[in-house]
DNA sequence: ACCCAAGTGGTACCTAGGTAGCTGTTCTTG
DNA sequence: CAAGAACAGCTACCTAGGTACCACTTGGGT
């Protein structure tokens, strides 16, 4: 991409803005951004992981989830939601084996593009972007851990009021990241089915904990909310 | 600890051998290892994440399970076991808010330790570590995310069948890793409770996929194994 | 404006697996 | 070597949550 893009100081200024950038130069961004391309994928488009291996994305705006599945029973589970900032695939850039993983955007996704290798490339010219990474990795790696210990050691009802504290914005006391999604996309966000997560969207209805409506979820009472999750609510 | 040490030897041994070491030069090993101290821990030693937090540690020998748990329901999940070569914890390396997790030793344990602070300076003045800590944390991530989806997408006895084979020897058919281990214990490594993995192993021992003997489990026929962790068989 | 697909609410049923408890056996430690 | 702790096996029971429906609502596209 050139400078001359319509859209290049908005992209520009998502690189900037990106945890994972977040300790590169001006300069160094600016020659990533001319390597880039960008793409549109609309809302559903689905990739398996040797789609995504051999190019690097950087999402400008839009949601992606990351997720595996059981083709026998047709259940999925959603490990991670990427929006803007996020980057993917960061463990094919490690040189790991490929994992089967899919991805499926959530909306319609804007993403920037650019080969794995001369992704690589530029990571070697700045020897920083080492630190970012490991940084970047040791946080999913304690997300993880907690979705991954979280289905055994807590109830699905605790799981779902967990999930919507962990996405409430402080100020404005709306979800982010996890809103406007449907039942089915929740479900798999906590490891479980969607009348289960309708069933229990109506729990919390009814002690008044949220309002809904559709697609869309209020948090009335943050303290129910917590008390549940913390377990120490007997329904 | 100083080169005069009786066990100085050995100690340089399982450094080199280490998978997260690989890349060092023999020197740079032992200036690590000099600025190491041995210690010992006896079976069922606990820590917390505070514990190993200002502290890294290097298994020479014995097994160390990583774990989460709920105190309420006493239930637990086991995330990791480490073995020699291992190193404990990478996450607290990163600076990295501490997270929440439990370690135990599941036998007599050998480590060497070294401050965290030490341990990053002597890392950076190696910048090959960087890669070396990548791959690593690479390879912990695929792992943590078949463990996070495992249990939504398979059932307890389809995950068991998968925990054995993972940790089945090719050449002598024998389990690594998680042999001699109480049935409480691997439990925790697939999400269950003690009383559904007996139920489960005597399942095993009828359709003739093992053999049992006290604390050791013989896998007699892999193709009975198999066909149940691909979810082909119905019991 | 209309239609159809997507999404939600609700019900009834069922089973995997969690809980509790007891027994006999085998290590281990004083 | 004796006592008790740790461990495996087994039974009976119970419930969280998964499966399978259907009916109603909504909103985007033609």
């Amino acid at each position: 991409m050139t400078p001359d893009n319509n859209h290049y100081p908005r992209y520009l200024l998502a690189l900037k803005q990106s945890a994972f950038l977040k300790d590169s130069s001006p300069e160094s961004l600016a020659r990533l951004l001319n390597l880039m391309t960008a793409e549109h994928w609309r809302a559903k488009t689905f990739k398996n992981s040797m789609d995504v291996a051999s190019t690097f994305h950087f999402i400008v705006s839009g949601r992606l989830k990351v997720f595996k599945s059981n083709p026998d029973t047709g259940r999925e589970h959603t490990v991670f939601v990427l929006s803007k900032g996020d980057v993917f695939d960061v463990l094919s850039l490690l040189d790991t084996d490929p994992n089967d993983v899919y991805w499926e955007a959530l909306d319609k996704l804007e993403v920037l593009k650019i080969s794995m290798d001369q992704m690589r490339l530029w990571i070697n010219e700045y020897p920083v972007m080492h630190k970012a990474i490991l940084y970047y990795l040791g946080q999913r790696m304690q997300q993880l851990m907690s979705i991954a210990t979280d289905v055994t050691l807590h109830s699905t009802l605790v799981r779902l009021a967990a999930l919507l504290l962990k996405n409430i914005n402080g100020e404005t006391r709306k979800l982010e990241l996890i809103n406007n999604l449907p039942n089915d996309e929740i479900a798999g966000l906590i490891g479980t089915t969607r009348s289960v997560v309708s069933r229990h969207i109506q729990e919390l209805k009814r002690c008044g904990a949220i309002s809904v409506s559709r697609r869309k979820i209020n948090v009335k009472n943050l303290e129910i909310l917590l008390s549940i999750a913390e377990e120490k609510h007997i329904p």
